[in-house]
This record gives structure tokens, sequence and C-alpha cells, in this order.
DNA sequence: ATTGAATATTAATTCAAG
DNA sequence: CTTGAATTAATATTCAAT
């Protein structure tokens, strides 16, 4: 099994199961017949960008990063219904027009979204250029960004 | 400083400055006169819920419990929006009434939004009693899903 | 109930090595 | 580039003491 794989076993694991410390996801793998140490988990935990989560009941969890929050997200979708023209993939590329004098908002929102698939974003009056760690990347982005209309 | 002085200073201090570990909250409450070891910040953040969060430039970062995610606050939304009919408090009581067929499941998104405030919420059909830890937090939580209607 | 000192446990990193 | 073994560092807990 590669790190990929891995990867996204555990991102179900973590939802799935209450995953208390590194060594429960060493031990889980390891019933499944992979075999990785404590430090290879915690390589994962911190490229997954997995949260360690004191949990009501006293204990500990690990979980997966916290979505976009909710106030981020009613900015985002309020200024696309204002302000959407049209959006467009080419390559890597996400292209969004916007009424004049929204780009910027617009872009500094994505930004701050942190998305995982985006590299950065460029941002005009009227038009926001998303960078895309690739071509895959960028046609996720636009539907995620569809969604919000 | 009693610990619910110096838990709101931490709340601060995460929000405002990158704390990578406990150690380094121990020193910059010690520069501010406050002597806390290590021990008692962590329990610290313990109580307060503070995950650590693996931070896209490479180290880590405590912040701020996640707030209710996206999908939950949309979901909570379009339910009040559809169904609400009042809401009152009583004590630590809050009393929401709901179009019939629609309290349990209104009962349900309540709870798996996990407020701090909420010591649990008895469902029947039309009608939410959601139980707060005191009257001061039942008024909050009216406050808090009134802003959603 | 809250805390610190000491300790135990857990997690991150270093340092080869494949 | 990915990993494990060993190590260091960080964090949680225990055990008084207040």
């Amino acid at each position: 099994m590669n790190k990929r794989d891995r990867h996204s076993l555990i991102r179900e694991l973590v939802q799935e199961q209450i995953i208390e410390k590194q060594e429960d996801l060493v031990r889980i793998l390891m019933e499944k017949g992979i075999e990785v140490t404590q430090a290879t988990i915690s390589r994962d935990i911190k490229e997954l960008q997995l949260i360690k989560v004191p949990s009501k009941s006293g204990g500990y969890r690990y979980n997966l990063p916290p979505e976009m929050n909710y106030d981020t997200a009613r900015k985002l979708e309020r200024l696309l219904r204002d302000a959407f023209i049209s959006i467009d993939t080419q390559k890597e590329f996400v292209l969004i027009k916007t009424q004049p004098g929204n780009a910027f908002a617009l872009g500094a929102i994505i930004d701050s979204a942190d998305y995982e698939e985006v590299f950065g974003t460029i941002s005009g009056d009227d038009t926001v250029l998303i960078i895309c760690k690739g071509e895959e990347e960028a046609l996720y982005m636009q539907r995620r960004i569809i969604a919000f209309i």
C-alpha cells in the first residue's frame, strides 16, 4: 500500500471510529495487514492536517480538518449570487468573471478558505484567476464554486 | 488570576498569535506576570477544547475549536425557515415550537451541533425542549437560534 | 476545585537506509 | 521521496498539597 492509499484510508478511519491516539491507527492498520510505525502516522497526520480534538467525554479524538466555517461560506455565497458572471477552466486555471469591483473580495475569500487544491489567486477588478495545483484540481474547484451559486 | 480569566486570556492569545506549543503559552503568560506550568496549560487546552492544527507552512498551531460546519448550519437554517413557529426561554430551558413532524429533526441537528451551552434536548413531534446548562446559556442559545431564522 | 512537580505517555523529528 | 528505529520533544496524567 502506498502513501496516497494509506492517507485516504486514514481519512475514512478517523471519521468512522474514535481514534484517540496515533498508536490506534498503527494498530488498526496492522490488523488490516498494513504495517506502519508511529513515525509514519505522525507524518501522515501532519500532511492530512488532522486535528486532535479534546472531546466532551474527556478523551481525545483525531478528526478531519474543519471545513470552511459558516460565516465564510455565507459570505462566499452572497458574493457569488450578487456578482457572479461566469466561470471557466483552462488547464490548471479557473477564471471567474464578476461584476466590476467584486473580484478582489472574491479572491480574498477564496484565499482565506485555504483550499488544499489552490496554489494561489490573482484578482483584478472583475476577474479572479485561481491557480490550482493541477488540471483535476481546477475542475474540482470549478464544481465547488458552482455549487455555491 | 483565576482559571476563568486565564481561560479567556488563552482564547484571545491563540487567536492573536501563533501558539505552536503549550510552552509558548506558559512563556507568554509568564511575561504577563501569570505563573502557570505546562501541566495547567495542558488541562486548560483540554477544557477549552483547543485543537492542535498542522499548518500549511509546516508547523503546528493551537486554535479554537471548529465552528459548526457549513452543511449542518445550512440544514438548521433550512429547517428553521420551513418549520419554525416560536421560541421561548424559561430558566435554563429553551422551548421551540415547529410545524408538526419537524421537531425531531431539529433536535437532532441541535444535538449534532454539540453546543457547549446545551445539556441535552428532548424532541416531540412539534416541540423541542433544549435543556441548557444555565439561564444565561438558555438566553444565549435563544439568540443563536433566532439568528438562523 | 485548582495547581505544580514529577512522571508517564504520546507525538514529532532525526538520522540512516531503501 | 518514503519509511522505521531510535531519540527528542511535547503533552497528559498522577500524586500530593493547598
